[in-house]
DNA sequence: AGATGATGGTTGCGAACGCAACTACCTTGA
DNA sequence: TCAAGGTAGTTGCGTTCGCAACCATCATCT
C-alpha cells in the first residue's frame, strides 16, 4: 500500500527552505505553545498538592471567584475558559461533585444556567489564589525585568484579542473595569 | 456534611487583595494560556482538513522532518514534544499505523527506540508544512511590527528557557546550529 | 560472572476533552 | 396561537493523555 521505506536524507531538506520571516513565526508560535504546556505542568503539580485542584478546575473556579456574585453563565464560563460547552458542563458536574460550586436556574431564562461558587468554594479559593500567586511569583521570579513582564503582557494581550477576534474576553487585571462583561 | 449555601459577596472580596506585581503575573500567565489555547484551536482546524493531522501529530512529525536524518530517539521527541513517555508512545503507534513514521531499535542501546520518518511521512510534512506556515503567517498578519515579533520571541525564549531548567531544547531557529542535540 | 540499581520504552487504567446528537426552552412570524 | 428555527445546556461515544506498574536492557560493583 503506502511506502514505508524510512527517509534518509538529504541532511537539510527542503524543509528547511522557507522564508525567514515565517520561519520566525513558527519558531515563536512553537515557543508560545512550549511556555504554556510547561509552565502547565509545573503550576498543575503544585495546585494539586496544595489544593487537590486540577489546573483546569481552577481556572473556572478563579474566574467566579472573581466575577461580582461568585456566579456566571455556562456559556460565558465555557468561553472564558476556553472550553466546549460539553467540556465546561463535565468540569462543572466534578465541581459540583467535590461542593465547590453548584448550578443555578436562570430565571429569565429557563434554558441557561448559571454556575456559582459556594461559602466552601470561596473559601477554598481565599486559601488557594494566593498561594497559587506566591508560586507563579517564585517560579518567575528573575526571569524577566518588570519592564520585559510588562511588554510580554502587552504583547500577549494583543495577540490574544487579534485571535479570538475582537469580543471582549475577561482577564484579572484589576485595573480593568471591575465588571466582568458577560453580555455585549 | 459541607456547606454548599451559594456564596454571596461582598462585591469585591478578599481575592482581589493581593499585591499588584504579583496579579500582573497572574494575568501574564492567563494570557499565555489563552493565546496558547486560542492559537491551538484555529491551527487544529486548519492542520485537519489540510493534511489529516492533529496539533499533536503534526508536533512530532515537524520536529522528526527537521533533524537531520528524519529520526530521533523516543525519550527526546518526547521532551521536545512536552509529552509524556506514555503518550508519545501511543503518538508514535499512531504514526506508525498511518504510515508516516517507523520504529527503528537503537543498535548501542537495544532498550531505545528511534521513532524515523517514511518517505511518505516526509512527502506528507513537506506539502503540509509550507502550508500550516502560511497559515500562521496569513493569522499573525498586522497584529504585531516586526520588531514586536522578535521581541515577543526573545521574551518566550527567555521564560521557555527558563522553565525547562536550562537543558538545551530544540527549537525551529534557522539560526541555531543545524544538528539537533539528541545528548549532551 | 552475578547481583543490584538505573534507564528506555510499553501497557493497564482511569480521567478529561471535543464532536455530534439530543432535549428543553425561547423567539419570530404568519 | 401555533409552527419553525435558533439557542443553552447535557449526554453518548470515541480519542488522547498522564500515572503507575511493568519488562527488557544497560551499567556498576563485588
Amino acid at each position: 500500500m503506502a511506502d514505508h521505506r524510512i527517509h534518509e536524507g538529504p541532511q537539510l531538506g527542503s524543509v528547511l527552505n522557507i522564508g525567514a520571516r515565517d520561519d520566525r513565526r513558527l519558531t515563536t508560535v512553537g515557543l508560545l505553545f512550549e511556555s504554556a504546556a510547561g509552565l502547565r505542568q509545573v503550576l498543575e503539580r503544585r495546585l494539586e498538592s496544595n489544593a487537590g485542584l486540577s489546573n483546569q478546575s481552577f481556572d473556572v473556579l478563579i474566574r467566579l471567584a472573581r466575577t461580582p456574585g461568585n456566579r456566571l453563565r455556562m456559556s460565558e464560563l465555557a468561553a472564558q475558559a476556553t472550553l466546549s460547552p460539553s467540556g465546561l458542563t463535565r468540569s462543572v458536574d466534578r465541581l459540583e461533585d467535590t461542593g465547590l460550586v453548584v448550578r443555578e436556574i436562570c430565571p429569565e431564562d429557563r434554558r441557561g444556567a448559571f454556575a456559582a461558587l459556594t461559602v466552601e468554594g470561596k473559601a477554598v479559593m481565599d486559601e488557594a489564589i494566593p498561594r497559587h500567586v506566591a508560586h507563579i511569583d517564585e517560579l518567575l521570579q528573575g526571569v524577566l525585568t518588570l519592564e520585559e513582564e510588562h511588554t510580554l503582557e502587552a504583547l500577549l494581550r494583543k495577540l490574544r484579542d487579534h485571535l479570538f477576534g475582537g469580543e471582549v474576553r475577561c482577564d484579572f487585571d484589576p485595573a480593568a473595569p471591575d465588571v466582568c462583561p458577560t453580555e455585549q
